[in-house]
DNA sequence: CTGTTAGCGCTTTCAC
DNA sequence: GTGAAAGCGCTAACAG
């Protein structure tokens, strides 16, 4: 009980031994003879003793500790670049202090403010779209800054993403070529994620350069989820004025929730209406009429996340920005019209 | 640029007091004219000044974070928990830091001793399943400590979450009502998940009472996926010899994977065989057939986990475990037989 | 290889 | 209501 607990001038006196001594010893640091060394570890393991990273922080005038903020843990997306940053990331010694930030720019800025306080070896945000202040503050921090998901020609710091804007046309590009011309979109709340909103404009242009556009642009507010999709399909299906030929939706998630939806009113995909999705996700692993989908290399993302930042810490910066490729899944639930 | 920013003594000097007067202003604490107050606030905000919790942290020999460990971000139950918990830790000032154990002792035992260094304000542990050692410290560490998603009679400090044997057998009285006797269970990899392993235990344990018990007990090994469930699934079925009339999988996701490749074969469910899930994830409000299931309170876990968190700092102790109810989730992927 | 001397930037007393 | 002194527990820099 206590938390008391041994501190460094509790093991040097028990050791006999000065307490830079133990300092080395327990970071491990050079300078001292083996036997010194594990007499400290023995001494120090029998006291129980347990350093204090805030005094250590406070007289390196630095931290171990890496902020990450991601808009959310629902997608597994978020959840797949985390979990491929965090192994490279551990092993070279670095705590991860994980943040959500629910797509809110000042949830954003708030957390800036308070991670700042600190010292993280590093921070990582998502997108590259922030506030004024938080750009600012980041800049002006010196700590590495990594933008991820998104991609851009001036980052922050350092960028690793997809081009949202390419992948949304390029999957447009697609289904005009398949002979697509009225699509619709759904998605969540307008602007609430500027990297779907990229995509939709990209979208939208590739057909508005074959002379069509969006005949629908649906969004259903609240968390992105599979009814969501269920639901937004609904309301695009209520609405016979503008009937579309296709529906793209902002992840497959939502997209299986449309296409249940369709399957409900009888409504055969791919023989009357396409379905789209986004990101390329596990469930479409087991489908057996498999999305037409963008898959995003979210391992990539983190791997190459976790070396730039791990390189940009110790001084070494190469590339400030990599953009990775998205692939177009052709899947069974779009065809060829026309 | 720089980092080095302005300190506590910077921003006393120019607002023309002493430092002990800007620590209490920024800490907002009372002892101050609202004059000086406002005006220190002020020439802090001009300053750019960042109070360094490192430092704080060490004075105080306490500090703001609440480190939480789970076994992974993939498995949407614990992103719920985790968001439950977030929003009323956060509005009482503290900082969450979240670390992914992978279901591995091990790792969650060198993440408790890092984690300690930090003199965190509390800890979340996922399960009651520990390390002889993680318990040892976390019990001798005075630092409040909550176990979340299982449930004991004998917790290290606090715990919230559900009877996994109980929901187990639960379901496996329910199957046995509708006139079962031949389950199956597909999972991940033995003794990875002690919750899983419970519910197994208490699935079996129910239909052995009705003098059957499991005629398959299949594990995947790998993540939790949807094609984990897919895959166990054919295995399953594969095997001729001890044909199930019911499938009990992991989760939802793992169920849903099932259901796939039974419709592949063109097995009918529930008419040829049944299909059992956990948890009563998303996907299930948009599925034609509802998946037989039983609903975990995720949201009620987190809530109250956050409840419990907040008074046990401000060392406030009621109940030291709170066990929730699981409810059967009656779907369309069950009948009843015989 | 080991020890000594100064802090790191803040908060806790305890005066005034 | 405000301030001065004395650390919190550790490490950088230097000496030996």
């Amino acid at each position: 009980m206590g938390g008391r607990g041994a501190k460094i001038e509790d093991v040097a006196r028990a050791a006999g031994v000065s307490i830079m001594s133990v300092s080395r010893a327990m970071r491990g640091v050079e300078g001292l003879s083996p036997e010194t060394r594990s007499r400290i570890l023995r001494t120090a393991d029998k006291l129980d003793y347990v350093p204090n990273r805030a005094a250590g922080s406070l007289a390196t005038a630095a931290s171990n500790l890496i902020g990450i903020s991601v808009p959310t843990l629902f997608d597994s997306v978020f959840a797949e670049i985390l979990d491929e940053m965090r192994g490279p990331l551990l092993r070279s010694g670095y705590e991860l202090m994980i943040e959500t930030s629910d797509y809110s720019r000042q949830r954003e800025e708030a957390w800036i403010e308070r991670i700042i306080k600190w010292s993280p070896a590093a921070l990582v945000v998502c997108g590259t779209d922030h506030s004024r202040k938080s750009r600012e503050r980041l800049a002006a921090s010196g700590i590495p800054t990594l933008e991820i998901w998104d991609t851009t020609d001036d980052p922050i710091d350092l960028s690793v993403g997809i081009d949202h804007d390419a992948a949304g046309y390029a999957m447009g590009r697609h289904l005009v070529s398949l002979g697509y011309c009225r699509p619709a979109y759904i998605g969540t709340t307008k602007g609430r994620d500027p990297r779907a909103e990229k995509r939709v404009q990209g979208l939208a242009r590739a057909f508005e350069g074959a002379g069509s556009g969006l005949v629908a642009d649906m969004r259903i507010d609240g968390p992105s989820s599979f009814d969501a999709g269920r639901q937004g399909c609904a309301r695009v299906l209520n609405d016979l004025t503008e009937w579309p030929d296709v529906l793209c939706f902002l992840t497959d998630h939502l997209a299986f929730g449309g296409l249940m939806e369709c399957a409900a009113r009888g409504l055969e995909v791919p023989e009357a209406i396409g379905i789209v999705g986004f990101n390329d996700l596990g469930i479409n692993d087991v489908l057996p009429q498999k999305l037409t989908t963008s898959r995003t290399p979210r391992a990539q993302i983190g791997e190459t996340s976790a070396r730039m930042l791990i390189a940009a810490m110790s001084g070494i910066r190469k590339a400030r920005t990599v953009a990775l490729p998205v692939e177009i899944v052709h899947g069974k639930s779009t065809r060829k019209v026309k």
